[in-house]
DNA sequence: GATTTTATGTCAGTGATGTTGACTTTCCAA
DNA sequence: TTGGAAAGTCAACATCACTGACATAAAATC
């Protein structure tokens, strides 16, 4: 039976954080954290008819505003057709505009509007408050680990659009 | 405007990781690690006619095997009608069973049958191996860290479920 | 100039997951 | 014995994802 296993590759002591045990409590610790992570949000959005993805589009166009519909696509990792229906609300209630590209006509360069942005900053601030506390109660050193093993379970292609966002170190 | 600005409370060069840009890296990370941390079971429960809520009961029921059904329910944080109906689909393809308590037959203990634990260790084996590439990429020490962060990002109540479940580190 | 490819939008149908509300059954405990 | 907790059930509904098919416009290519 594999489980239960420890999963050393023999490289002794230095690998007993990578038993099944230790793994599996990670797998947990990520399900959990990721709760509470969407909770904040999620109950703001109630008040409004959208959900999380809304949340979502509004997010990345406001990390990249002109980013088009593409892009966005490919960082949400969803169908056309479920991007289209969230961007078409956001369109429709005034928080996204989407301008015909100048180059391509093809494409749309999308952008929050003021409501957008104020809706954003509530969200994100919800968001950002949880994220301020744990990082402040686990400090400096742990959220450097925190982000190391988050940026090397990504997927690598996602992994470079991630990296190639703006960065807060200067 | 909040939008940009700096989170610093007055600690000065030591509290740069706390800025609005280093938080909103964070919640990406969490956001793009979070899904691919998914997607490896979900491919597997494509085959069945599961989804992620059948990965989640399975989980803990594997976890912590004879749980109850509103032990299981405060931990996945669902309505019971929705755990009822994944139960029902698990109870009926004999991957569960639901023993009647002994003390209180009001109670159903949840235990995995062999062809439940089967896949579970399918459904866990993929997301350990995520895991564990990103811990050995990582690091023990980042491994700490990103523990240690997303316990703290946890809702109390469901952070004391977490640390009373059986740990790696005898 | 005609054809193909690309970017986007739209409509229809489906499935998994979640919700609320109302109700029943079982059965422990005051 | 009665009240209430635990569990299960049924119904209706919303969100968000999917697939598939099709439309439009513009860029790219032949």
């Amino acid at each position: 039976m594999m489980q239960g296993g420890r999963t050393e590759t023999g490289g002794g002591e230095s690998l007993l954080f990578l038993t099944d045990e230790q793994l599996r409590k990670g797998i947990e610790a990520m399900y959990f954290a990721y709760r509470a992570f969407t909770a904040d949000p999620d109950r703001i959005l109630e008040n409004y008819e959208y959900g999380r993805a809304h949340h979502r589009a509004i997010h990345f166009i406001n990390r990249q505003p002109g980013l088009t519909v593409n892009t966005l696509l490919t960082m949400l990792g969803v169908t056309k057709q479920s991007l289209n229906r969230v961007l078409r609300t956001l369109v429709e209630d005034g928080l996204v505009e989407a301008r015909v590209g100048r180059r391509d006509k093809r494409e749309r360069n999308l952008f929050l509007t003021e409501k957008g942005s104020a809706l954003e900053r509530d969200l994100s601030e919800a968001q950002r408050a949880r994220m301020r506390a744990a990082y402040r109660s686990a400090g400096p050193a742990a959220v450097t680990g925190f982000r190391q093993v988050l940026e090397a379970m990504m997927d690598p292609e996602i992994r470079r659009h991630y990296l190639s966002m703006k960065d807060g170190a200067p």
